[in-house]
DNA sequence: TGTACATCAGTGAACGCGCGTTCACTGATGTAC
DNA sequence: TGTACATCAGTGAACGCGCGTTCACTGATGTAC
């Protein structure tokens, strides 16, 4: 297996799946989701440019396997977090920022299959990590786990995404993390 | 000036650009910001294909006015709510639900001309009207103004892009109004 | 009040480009015997 | 160990399409006199 992945300059690539995808993140990067052409993909991973749909079939199927492996990259990144709710939300916010194309598709869902059943068990786990800091705070007279999740969520995410916009005024975006905690706290404080 | 805007079937079409900010909308709400054309504008509008650049010049053109218009009706919507911080974020999470195509361009800062004078001028005006609900609350030893306007501005705009992502758990986004509500009261309470 | 003229908004034909899709093909790999 | 064959990954030429852009044009409007 990595014999094929590392010998690969024959006429068939080794590993065109994982190649696709990795252009993909890039040319996200540069454009947008929505800008995505299988052609260009193609291009940059050095292939004919009907080869990426032997793989994915079109562009929807390409962008599902990127919305699997964002949600799954997400779930494990909460996960390390552990069960310190601020500390989740701070790596929410510091996966939006490292893995900017992931995230920028996770949330656009009509650019992908977004009731696939691979993406929604996807999904579902990064929630139950999300869900799992909140159920460990210690119980208090106002506590609402359901409404208390939400705020959470909407408090990172909405962080994440006026970061990803350029929409923070100048210095409080400079290191995301710090912004994010001093946001963070000021929700549960 | 009004009878230009009835008696417009002729040669010259009357008001075409506000025609075509129109059908940018519209467009907009089918297919989201970046798949727009301008030819399928023109073809909206009952117009020929060329027409679109007399008035926008390109693409980037007509969503840096898209971004004004939809600056200036957010600043327009949160100075209606009054004082109230709460029927602020409120009123912020209506207008997101209410203008999705406005929402979804001001902040896609890639696909217009961010920069613009126009277009900062509205964006602070719409800063200003979001801020003046941070200050107007009463003053508490916990209160930093920068960080309490930041962290009510992440809520309700996470709040609001998940919901128009539909990442929104089944039952919270029936009433975007009272999740938005329940949402802003935890911060505040 | 009427005429001439400048200005401006919109037309429609033409162009080149990048895209997705199809399809017969060929080279590489793995397996059966 | 060697040979035959099935399977699969990637090729490359061809197609039709919608797009943005250019440009000479024409119809409508407003203004000067």
């Amino acid at each position: 297996m990595l014999r094929r992945m590392t010998a690969n300059r024959g006429y068939h690539h080794g590993d065109l799946r994982r190649a696709l995808l990795a252009a993909a993140v890039e040319a996200i990067g540069e454009s947008g989701p929505a800008a995505l052409s299988l052609r260009d993909l193609a291009r940059r991973a050095g292939v004919s440019h009907a080869a990426p749909a032997h793989h994915f079939g079109d562009k929807a199927g390409l962008l599902t396997a990127l919305a699997v492996e964002g949600f799954d990259l997400l779930a494990e990144a909460l996960g390390r977090a552990g069960d310190d709710l601020l500390e989740i939300g701070v790596a929410y916010v510091r996966f939006a920022v490292d893995h900017r194309a992931h995230f920028e598709v996770m949330f656009a869902p009509g650019l992908y299959r977004a009731d696939d059943p691979e993406v929604a068990a996807a999904r579902a786990r990064a929630g139950a990590a999300l869900r799992g800091g909140v159920a460990a705070r210690p119980a208090g007279p106002t506590v609402e786990p359901g409404r208390d999740a939400l705020a959470a969520w909407s408090i990172v995410h909405g962080f994440a995404t006026l970061r990803l916009a350029g929409a923070l005024p100048p210095g409080s975006g400079d290191n995301p993390e710090d912004g994010a905690r001093a946001v963070i706290r000021r929700l549960f404080e």
